[in-house]
DNA sequence: CCGCAATACA
DNA sequence: TGTA
DNA sequence: GCGG
């Protein structure tokens, strides 16, 4: 989303860059495909295992740093993957001299690799001790031979270096003068970003207003700029002034822009106080545009004016413990409730709906409450380094595997589009081959929230789907999704955001690109599927409008595919400011 | 003039 | 109304 | 605020 100041001290500083001169390297860096080629001994794997491993690596899987290709053959081989341990059964299926010349490796190495979301060394994982020495000579891990092994910076280097570049080309039909942001290419940051950012205020306080239809508009702006491949001067103004969802107002900005520098509502909104509560009382998890303004119209200013709105800290939780999760509880001031039941009177009284949802089990996991938020607020606001998205990404993966093995996962959202700092963890979870209707992974939301509760790494739940009762009024497959939005930390750390997507085979690529984002991206995806294509999107599937047919994509590629559009790279999916 | 993404859940 |  |  849009840089969270720190709220509190004043300082004005607008650190945004100035107008750029700097060339972006074109090129992108793109590597020299280093995918890397695994084949799978079945002998001595069940179907399951065997299925898991396929997984695994035919979805090239977890993230852009790791990359797999099966391959039919041995020979080809970077690495083989067995759970044969002696060289008499190893021999009936690969050639001994072949074999002492590739990393063998058990299924562990691989699944633990994925967790780590690196190459491990093979050393502790040969399959065959015989092979040992070999194996470890051959291992495809860290840097071939420089063999600082990895071991001590333990989650970094080829993550960290891989994951912003990305790996296959833009596809060759993008194009930045179309109206879909879906059809464009939109880096990160942008030769007019400084630009882009005095837009993204006006943007956001159109927002905070509630004037969404004005917000929108900028969208498409900032979407239209963030795409546009040249420095902007006033010669180019007609080239602009040209472009789709830049109509006169818009241009008016960017004349404003172009001669002084900057755009003087933006240098208003931003100095006023009112957009400065708004904005820092937004940061709450829970409160929303509605509330902001409910909140400062309430007088509120600062935080401290919220603290004391909603009841000072302390609070002896004594009573917390008592009520259940759903019924009302009649918290805090008479009048501003955080987002929560609104219960409409009829199912009030009414014992219609199952009378338990099957509460989760033993001991409730903490949901939130406005006291929860303010106390949360300190660590919330504060944005996640890749490489902590990597570590819970690691831990959250090494449990799934418990839980359930054989699951593949990816982080989505403004990591996987290459932002340095995010503001949650993002993660999609699937089985992608195996039984029809996600019969792995329905329940699994709750299955695996509960031990990362059990274990402290989950705080707190916001937010659980998946439990159904036969409730028949329900069109699609909107249970091809189960989503988690959990407080999760690591021991010791700060509490971070981290929402999990557990996606039915059919659902895992369509849930990949619903979640990876932009937010712009998104809505111009669902547009031109609706315009162009007759087509119905969301993360959830693609279907055709004539028929409601469920079009079920193979590979994220497909999806695009499907929707009869060019490549575009995640990082080139930042349409927003 | 009308539509603008999508929609279940708390 | 807020959330992804 | 813009597109159709
Ligand atoms: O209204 C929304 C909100 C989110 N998303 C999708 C796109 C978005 O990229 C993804 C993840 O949402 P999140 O709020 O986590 O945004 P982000 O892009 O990951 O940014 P941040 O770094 O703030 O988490 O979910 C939508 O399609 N519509
Ligand atoms: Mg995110
Ligand atoms: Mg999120």
């Amino acid at each position: 989303m849009s840089p969270r100041k720190r709220s509190r001290s004043s300082s004005i500083s607008s650190s945004d860059s100035q107008p750029r001169k700097r060339q972006r390297s074109s090129s992108d860096g793109s590597e020299p495909d280093k995918r890397l080629k695994v084949y799978i001994v079945q002998a001595k794997l069940s179907a399951d295992e065997v299925a898991s491993l396929y997984a695994l690596v035919d979805h090239h899987s977890v993230n852009e740093s790791l990359d797999f290709e099966l391959t039919p053959s041995p020979r080809d081989a970077d690495v083989i993957v067995t759970a044969v341990h002696m060289r008499k059964r190893l021999e009936r299926h690969i050639d001994w001299a072949l074999a002492k010349e590739k990393p063998i490796v058990t299924p562990d190495w691989l699944f633990n690799s994925v967790s780590a979301g690196e190459l491990l060394p093979c050393g502790k994982f040969a399959a065959l001790s015989e092979l040992h020495d070999e194996t470890v000579h051959n291992c495809p891990d860290g840097d071939d031979d420089s063999d600082t092994a990895a071991s001590s910076p333990p989650t970094d280097s080829l993550l960290h270096l891989r994951s912003p570049s990305q790996e296959p080309a833009a596809s060759a039909d993008l194009d930045w003068k179309s109206r879909y942001a879906c059809c464009r290419a939109s880096p990160l940051v942008c030769v007019n970003q400084h630009l882009v950012s005095r837009l993204a205020i006006i943007r956001r306080s159109r927002e905070l207003e509630d004037d969404k239809i004005s917000a929108l508009s900028y969208d498409h702006a900032i979407g239209m700029i963030k795409s546009y491949p040249y420095e902007l001067t006033e010669d180019r103004l007609n080239e602009v002034n040209s472009l789709p969802h830049i109509g006169p107002k818009m241009i008016s900005r960017i004349e404003e822009y172009l001669d002084n520098g900057d755009i003087e509502e933006a240098e208003t909104i931003a100095n006023s106080q009112r957009y400065q509560s708004l904005e820092a009382f937004t940061d709450l998890y829970g409160v929303g545009a509605t509330t902001a303004r409910k909140l400062y119209a309430a007088g509120c200013r600062t935080f401290e004016d919220v603290e004391r709105y909603y009841g000072v800290s302390y609070e002896d939780e004594a009573e917390e413990e008592a009520d259940l999760d759903d019924g009302l509880k009649t918290e805090e001031t008479d009048d501003l409730h955080l987002a929560s039941q609104h219960n409409d009177r009829a199912s009030q009284h009414n014992d219609r709906k199952p009378p338990r949802p099957l509460r989760f089990a033993k001991p409730k996991i903490p949901s939130i409450t406005p006291r929860v938020a303010l106390d949360l607020r300190d660590d919330l606001d504060q944005r996640i380094p890749r490489e902590e998205v990597q570590e819970i990404f690691a831990v959250i993966v090494r449990e799934l595997n418990a839980v359930r093995p054989g699951c593949v996962a990816t982080i989505v959202g403004g990591y996987r589009r290459g932002k340095s700092l995010s503001g949650d963890v993002d993660i999609v979870i699937g089985h992608p081959n195996l039984s029809p209707t996600g019969k792995q992974v329905k329940g699994l939301s709750s299955r695996l929230v509960e031990r990362l509760y059990e274990r402290g790494l989950v705080t707190h739940l916001m937010y659980l789907s998946g439990f159904h009762a036969p409730d028949v009024t329900r069109a699609a497959h909107w249970d091809a999704l189960e989503k988690a939005l959990t407080v999760f930390v690591l021991p010791g750390g700060v509490r971070r955001r981290v929402d999990l997507i557990f996606a039915a085979p059919e659902a895992y690529w369509t849930a990949v690109v619903g979640w990876t984002g932009s937010k712009t991206f998104e809505r111009d995806l669902r547009r031109w599927a609706a315009e162009q294509k007759e087509l119905k999107f969301d993360s959830t599937g693609l279907t055709r409008r004539s028929n409601g047919e469920l079009l079920v994509p193979t590979s994220e590629e497909d999806v695009f595919r499907l929707l009869g559009l060019g490549w575009v790279p995640p990082t080139l999916r930042n349409a927003d400011a």
